[in-house]
RNA sequence: GGAGAGGUGGCCGAGUGGUCGAAGGCGACGGUCUCGAAAACCGUUAUAUCUGCAAGGGUAUCGAGGGUUCGAAUCCCUCCCUCUCCGCCA
């Protein structure tokens, strides 16, 4: 959520921000709340600074008489503070309402656009793979060699499940153990913020493995309750299975106040995630594109805020070390404000080549959320000079495994159907160099 | 699932109806001492919000939400969480 005083000194930068993400919040109406509010609050506070004067003087009062003379008036005095009271509940329940509603501002080098065809290419690396063979979808190539079974998947579970069997299967616990080397390794870190030209330290990631089930309020802090059409929700616990590990890792820190001295605080985690896929009927119903459920690795880190914009940078640099090890071409993207989420200030997407669908397709995302999830987390930090700030927050993928196997497949396939693993693979596959 | 005990400031911990935002300790910060440090001693040390140029002042906050009362950290109710014992269980 947005600062209330933010909001009120930078009304055309909220306003554009509601316009720009396609938001639907009576900006308007929020400021008249806002200040019949705070009138409000003043009268009962007012009343409430006179009971308080009135209450200690009845108990310095010794003679007893004067004394319950002194109750009966304040029992009169009551009345009026609570009718003020009932008078501020409803302001103050549709204010609170709208004041959720408020997206995140983007940063002011955000593109600005309706929707993903708005989206900007940063840069790119890798060509396209020419292939002198008939190429396969990895629907093909994973139904055909025994990797992925989609009929007994949709048998037991439905449509959007699969059976990911052998080596395939094997791969992807390559990938996570591959993937969590790397990232809680000092040395490694350091490389990366260095090659990337960052100046941040290079504080390894600290491995969890969070639950993955949430309660519908802290959900809701995080600000990703919302749209809950798209949240898998078990009614007899009132609880919502996770979207994405960042649900859980995000208010790892919440209520909490943290020393400058902890920051940054990185952390990782290889979970399932779940998605009803509701608005997505028509699309992708072929294949691991879309599933329910897929697993993924999943970073989030909470930094000083002059620092946050950097951490994405170093987020992304992340992604790119993957993608480049994994030998897959990609681009990426930086997206503009009618595509980004609500809680974002700025968003990076990753895009990967796709040979079988001859297009490049959405594999990460590092999303900089300011301290928009902090605020109503409570995360803060006291700093050095004694004040206390909220912490900036970062939630990036680090690998989706699903899409990162579909990118493996499709671009190191071979004539014979066999598909090629990754070199940076081999040593964790019992050096295993094809499957299928 | 059953029975019991608890949840207080950055941390530990006292406080069972009245000038309690809350003793004491630890930690942190500033100072004295020291060549410097440690120790010792002195002092400072919550957050949010409103108001004010500021100094300051008001209000709220003792797990969360309701209630009783002139007045609640303290009493009552609901919920959440932690711990102990029993049961069940990978």
């Amino acid at each position: 959520m947005l600062d209330i005083n933010y909001v009120r000194e930078n009304q055309p930068k909220v306003r554009a921000a509601i316009k720009h993400k396609n938001a639907d919040v009576d900006l308007d109406r929020l400021l008249i709340l806002d200040e019949k509010r705070r009138q409000l609050m003043a009268d009962i506070e007012r009343r409430r600074g006179e009971q308080n004067r009135a209450g200690e003087d009845i108990a310095r009062e010794t003679d007893p008489r004067e004394k319950q003379a002194a109750i009966d008036k304040m029992r009169e005095f009551k009345d009026g503070l609570k009718e003020a009271e009932e008078l501020l509940e409803p302001v103050q329940q549709e204010f609170n309402s709208l004041l959720l509603d408020l997206p995140n501002v983007p940063l002011d080098d955000v593109p600005v656009g309706a929707d993903e065809s708005d989206n900007e290419v940063l840069r790119s690396w890798g060509e396209p793979k020419k292939f002198d063979f008939e190429i396969k979808d990895h629907t093909e190539l994973g139904e055909t060699a025994g990797l992925l079974n989609f009929q007994r998947a949709a048998e037991v579970a439905g449509s959007r499940f699969v059976y990911v069997l052998g080596d395939l299967a094997r791969m992807q616990y390559a990938l996570m153990q591959y993937a969590l080397n790397l990232l809680t390794d000092r040395d490694e870190i350091g490389r990366i913020v260095s090659e990337a030209g960052l100046d941040l330290p290079d504080t390894p990631f600290v491995p969890v493995v969070p639950p993955l089930m949430i309660r519908p309020e802290v959900l809701g802090r995080m600000a990703r309750l919302e749209p809950r059409d798209e949240r898998y929700h078990m009614e007899s616990d009132d609880l919502y299975l996770i979207g994405s590990a960042e649900h859980t890792l995000g208010p790892l820190h919440m209520d909490q106040l943290l020393k400058e001295a902890d920051l940054p605080l990185r952390y990782v985690a290889c979970t399932a995630a779940f998605r009803r896929e509701a608005g997505s009927y028509g699309r992708d119903t072929r294949g691991i594109i879309r599933q329910h459920q897929f697993d993924k690795i999943e970073m989030e880190t909470f930094c000083l805020p002059e620092r946050s914009r950097e951490e994405q940078d170093l987020l992304v640099a992340v992604q790119e070390r993957f993608l480049r090890d994994l030998e897959i071409p990609y681009r990426v993207m930086n997206v503009c404000t009618g595509d980004m989420g609500k809680p974002d200030a700025r968003q990076i997407d990753m895009e990967c080549w796709m040979p079988g669908q001859g297009k490049y397709r959405e594999t990460h995302s590092a999303d900089l959320m300011t301290d928009y999830q902090s605020r109503r987390l409570s995360t803060r930090v006291k700093r050095n000079d004694g004040s206390v700030q909220y912490v900036h927050m970062n939630d990036a993928t680090a690998l989706a495994m699903g899409r990162t196997l579909v990118a493996i497949m499709e671009n190191g396939q071979r004539a014979d159907g066999k598909i090629n693993v990754p070199k940076v693979l081999i040593p964790l596959m019992k050096g295993l160099e094809t499957i299928g």
